[in-house]
DNA sequence: AATGTAGCTACAAATTATGTAGCGTCAAGG
DNA sequence: CCTTGACGCTACATAATTTGTAGCTACATT
């Protein structure tokens, strides 16, 4: 799976490992789209505004070589790890929710 | 501060602002830079591998718009939110670690 | 005046993402 | 058979983002 050493960092920690795959564009929308099952290439390519399927692939591919993301029958999907991941997703969603509700408490969020 | 509408999402819902920004570049990375107290816009340039100073400008830009980062006498720092948000990344590097452990085992694959 | 630090900008080169078209494969329908 | 449609995916030119380096203004210390 070789966490190995990524852009921006010489360490490899596992954490940069990560900033490095999340930090570029459709990574965690990527996942994100995947919480509620599996998604056909199409049916993903939807779900994220239609992002190129160019970048789609190369981070399908990418998420694929780090174990959080697998192709099945049913098109791509979570693997256990990714899934794991997805929970704190979760997390970041809520806390998300509640930011905006700091946030703007004068200006109603349209949800 | 403005959570309005942002790249790749018409809906604008808090998540997908805190994907559209946390997908770039360095911008995980500043946040996590930042927890342990305030970094100078240079200091903050070293902790992040000498990141481009326009970069940085742009990000810290962005992310003190969102009321997630400030700066203040000593130098950039996190705000009560931008703190809370840190937290979140304190897990996210748990569970690397812990990911990094089982995706890597020592020797011995297990199987 | 000289030095050092602060935050930050300019700008060309390099890298990354987009948008559109289309390929090869397979399965079902006419 | 032969079209139709869905599948994963590639090609490639254009556009957007990021990098690296140099240098700016301002302020404080020496």
């Amino acid at each position: 799976m070789s966490l190995g050493p990524v852009r921006g960092s010489t360490t490899g920690r596992p954490i940069m490992v990560l900033f490095d795959i999340l930090g570029q564009r459709w990574s965690l929308r990527i996942l994100w789209e995947l919480r509620q099952g599996p998604l056909t290439f199409r049916a993903l390519r939807d779900a994220c505004d239609g992002a190129s399927p160019t970048v789609l692939n190369t981070r399908l591919k990418a998420l694929r070589q780090l174990g959080l993301v697998d192709l099945g029958p049913d098109g791509y999907l979570r693997t256990a790890d990714g899934d794991d991941l997805g929970k704190q997703l979760a997390d970041l969603d809520r806390w998300a929710n509640a930011w905006a509700e700091r946030s703007a408490p004068e200006r109603p969020q349209q949800s």
